[in-house]
DNA sequence: GTCTATAGTCGGATAGAC
DNA sequence: GTCTATCCGACTATAGAC
């Protein structure tokens, strides 16, 4: 089956923007991988800022809606959830990424952590603007969870927690090299997910401290 | 007092670099805001790579021996200690950065953010390489505090732990303009150093999970 | 040690033929 | 939609006068 130029774009660009960072991939590289003339991506969409943006949206419009349906379910459930059934209901959401592109899941979190500390936060609005009500709902859903943290405390930690997830994954490569060949340990993204998220739940959890 | 050349463009680039990534500041950039000659930087450090290890190696250089000193006495001493206090360790040394240059703390630890995701991780090993012993010293203290945790366990775990100071340094402008705007929240870079260690010391005491 | 001037490279973008 | 050929700006680095 024939790939279309636009995808066979879309797909080099997303594995080199994670790999290397938006500024350190030129369009040339892209192109050259994808093995298409360096013109279509001005032809196909606009300039190299509008194919970061198309290719962090695919991810996003596939991701965003199953984390709102999980969150929804612990806003409506009788029980307050815990902590640990919030995050825990990030695996598979983040999982079917996988299934949508090879390595999806990690490309997904390298690309998410690259918006955030790449171009000066442009992606970060991005984000914000066209997923904002679903980032509210989490919110709510921790609220519930952990009712006597301050909405102050909890915008922090959540903070933390996403930076967590972003760092570990744009290492995650490196990381899992080292742990093999130190630990003899075989490493994949799940189990890595898997590991980190009792971290993230035991931190946002933390003992409230006076200040 | 007059400052040398050499001087003036590390300061220029540590702001630079902390702000926009080592690949986004030019060299043109970094001589203009520094006041000088465009050619001096290549006199004073031979090339655009040895002033970012100039520029992180200074820190490093005051940083680290602070660190150990207090790995050493957590080592030394009867009572084994326990991770808030080990994280705690960490607050004085970081500060004191502040006291040696104007936003030094979280110029540091941006640059170590940009460090370990930019560049295919050369700073990474860099890093390893000159204070290796510093950084095995720090898990000892923490395989004190917790010996259940196995040693990839805590490999892992203080990864994340990274991960999330380094993310938050590097967003800790914005993040602080929000929590300004949303909480009426006045946040300087020592509470939230004090705001991020029970969440650190909480993700790396977290229970032990069964694979 | 500092400057000007420039070599040499690589980047994004586009005009215009097919 | 795809290609070649280029434009033009920005970059690092260096040679050589002062």
């Amino acid at each position: 089956m024939r790939q279309g130029t636009k995808h066979k774009i879309m797909d080099s660009a997303e594995r080199l923007f994670a790999e290397r960072g938006f500024s350190d991939t030129s369009l040339r590289l892209i192109t050259s991988h994808a093995e298409v003339n360096l013109a279509s991506v001005n032809y196909h969409f606009g300039s190299k800022k509008e194919l970061i943006q198309a290719v962090l949206m695919r991810y996003l419009e596939a991701f965003m809606p199953q984390l709102d349906r999980a969150m929804q379910a612990h806003l409506d459930s009788e029980q307050a959830p815990s902590l640990d059934d919030i995050f825990n209901a990030f695996v598979e959401p983040l999982l079917s990424m996988n299934e949508q592109r090879k390595h999806g899941t990690s490309l997904f979190l390298l690309l998410l952590g690259r918006g955030y500390t790449d171009s000066q936060g442009h992606l970060r609005k991005f984000i914000t603007h066209h997923f904002g009500e679903v980032l509210d709902r989490f919110q709510a859903a921790v609220r519930r969870a952990y009712p006597q943290l301050t909405e102050a405390e909890m915008f922090w930690r959540l903070h933390f927690t996403l930076g967590t997830v972003v760092f570990t994954m744009a290492s995650s490569a490196a990381l899992r090299d080292i742990a093999n060949a130190d630990f003899n340990e075989q490493v994949n993204v799940e189990t890595l997910i898997r590991k980190v998220i009792p971290y993230l739940a035991a931190g946002v959890g933390a003992p409230i401290q006076q200040q």
